[in-house]
DNA sequence: AGCCTCAGTTACCGTGAAGGAACCGCGAGC
DNA sequence: GCTCGCGGTTCCTTCACGGTAACTGAGGCT
């Protein structure tokens, strides 16, 4: 229904959180972040992610500007990708979600643990 | 197949994304920090999100201990929902990413139209 | 008695996103 | 001539996300 109408900022970054919010988004940004340019099989090896969904949000995430893809045409073919100026500023958003992500994952297992464990008489 | 086993940086984050990652939840932290502890019936309104979505949304959350959930045995039942000392933290790493959205909106647009227009003749 | 509110839960169903696998071109090497 | 590696693309299948709608339950209002 989408009647958030009413509270425009949550319909706009609901948007850009639909663009580029996604898991392997995220995770691309902040692998090139810390590698530097890299090649598509590194990516792919990398984050363990499939090649199409790789292919797919490397071009989403080109399309929007935030990585720049260099074709060398070489013989085997080598192409890089690295994060454009937008692309770091975003990286320095979501970087806090990296290590926010780091450092809670312990605690969020702790959490389930005990709410599953107040559950498991149900 | 998950081959990530030798960046379990990557692993990590990835799976703190998966669970806290969606857009929903990511919709209602913000929602609760700026409005505090809220009803069930306001966040629905406020986010436009279905009950269904909400409900499941919401027990996650207090699943991760992320949100605290206070129900007053009242009548009409009257349930609040507030972000836990992790979920404020949460929030604040999550909230960089929101500002960078609102700020870039229009950054990103203009990178899609003219990556757009490159290939208008495909 | 019947219906309303609030806060859900459950059943059902459609859509679309994610993954697997096969294929492509191109040259190198066996 | 066949196959391999790189960087993809295409097709197919599956499954989980998300929405609708109906039911619950305890009490209050009329």
């Amino acid at each position: 229904m989408s009647e958030s109408e009413f509270c425009p900022v949550f319909e706009r970054i609901n948007q850009v959180l639909a663009r580029v919010g996604d898991r392997w988004s995220v995770l691309l940004v902040i692998s090139m972040a810390r590698n530097g340019a890299s090649r598509f099989n590194e990516l792919k090896h990398r984050l363990g992610i499939s090649q199409r969904m790789l292919s797919v949000t490397l071009k989403a995430l080109e399309r929007d500007g935030l990585v720049i893809r260099t074709h060398y045409p070489e013989i085997p073919p080598r192409v890089e990708y690295a994060l454009s100026e937008m692309g770091l500023s975003f990286h320095s958003a979501v970087d806090a979600l990296g290590y926010w992500a780091v450092d809670n994952l312990e605690a969020i297992d702790l959490a389930r643990a005990s709410y599953d464990k107040g559950l498991t008489g149900k």
